[in-house]
DNA sequence: TACCAAATGATAATGATTGTCAAGTACAAA
DNA sequence: TTTGTACTTGACAATCATTATCATTTGGTA
């Protein structure tokens, strides 16, 4: 992610923060920017060994709490996994996912084609849909080679 | 799931248990017929709950083992969720489903629309996809009224 | 029926996440 | 700028989910 990038959604974190009466700390700044440095799909620990090094001292309950708040507050999202430890996701927009059914990697994809998928009326559900990703569940590079 | 399914995928299994010489406990037979009672995506632990009613006494261990064999023989799958916690889905063919990002709660639908995706190429990558499933994010029913 | 590789179950260990609460801090009001 | 206070933080413990170990049992086969 360029540094523009980033800057910006920092600053919407200040803005948000300012508007909803939440203190903006600098702890939480520290951890979003940490977060906006992986590329892939970071657990809380990943996120709390890398702000260590920006912050140190900081602490592992703080970056569990902040990375909640984060998603609540739509700054950042959660990836959905199939494995037992919840990944975050720097990237907000519509994007999509290559599911390693082997390792259980998660792997982002664009392709404009998926972007332009015809949502459903949930509404008989109740469900309102906000946006999408799509799992392309397969086999990655790597697990194909072991075989 | 109705009673002539269940005992196909039973059977599947036995035959898929035979050819790989893998023992066909009757453990592993309760489990994989629990699971296929529930309609929603079931915890390690609910399904464990469920089973010791069939299978009184049987052993925690076994049932986390078990889901996993089954998983990786492909007579179930696990549901992309983004809570802590693995969740399996008994069913194996493509289908879809919602994410509801307040609680949560991932449910089943159904959509023909969405089935008919384009499968985007993905050699370049290495990746080799096998089916796919979408996934609606948004705010379920019950949360809506809470707010 | 007897053998053996593999599964099971009891238990402990690990790993991830959450709860508690005293102490510290952001920020709005004075 | 100082002060008051509600909210956050950090240390620690507790809980929840999952995995490792290993003695015992069992399914599948000869
Ligand atoms: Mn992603
Ligand atoms: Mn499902
Ligand atoms: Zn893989
Ligand atoms: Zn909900």
């Amino acid at each position: 992610m360029d540094k523009k990038t980033k800057q910006k959604r920092v600053e919407l974190f200040e803005r948000q923060c300012r508007s909803q009466g939440v203190p903006f700390t600098v702890q939480r700044r520290a951890i979003l920017e940490t977060v906006l440095e992986f590329d892939n799909h970071p657990t809380a620990e990943q996120v709390h060994d890398a702000v260590t090094t920006r912050f140190p001292g900081i602490s592992r309950t703080t970056v569990y709490r902040t990375l909640e708040t984060l998603v609540q507050m739509g700054l950042i999202t959660k990836a959905c996994h199939p494995g037992s430890v919840v990944r975050y996701d720097r990237r907000i927009e519509v994007h999509h996912h290559l599911v390693c059914q082997r390792c259980e990697e998660v792997v982002d994809i664009s392709d404009e084609r998926l972007d332009a998928l015809p949502v459903p009326d949930t509404s008989s559900l109740g469900f309102e849909v906000f946006d999408f990703r799509v799992q392309l569940r397969g086999i990655c590079r790597r697990c194909r080679k072991k075989e």
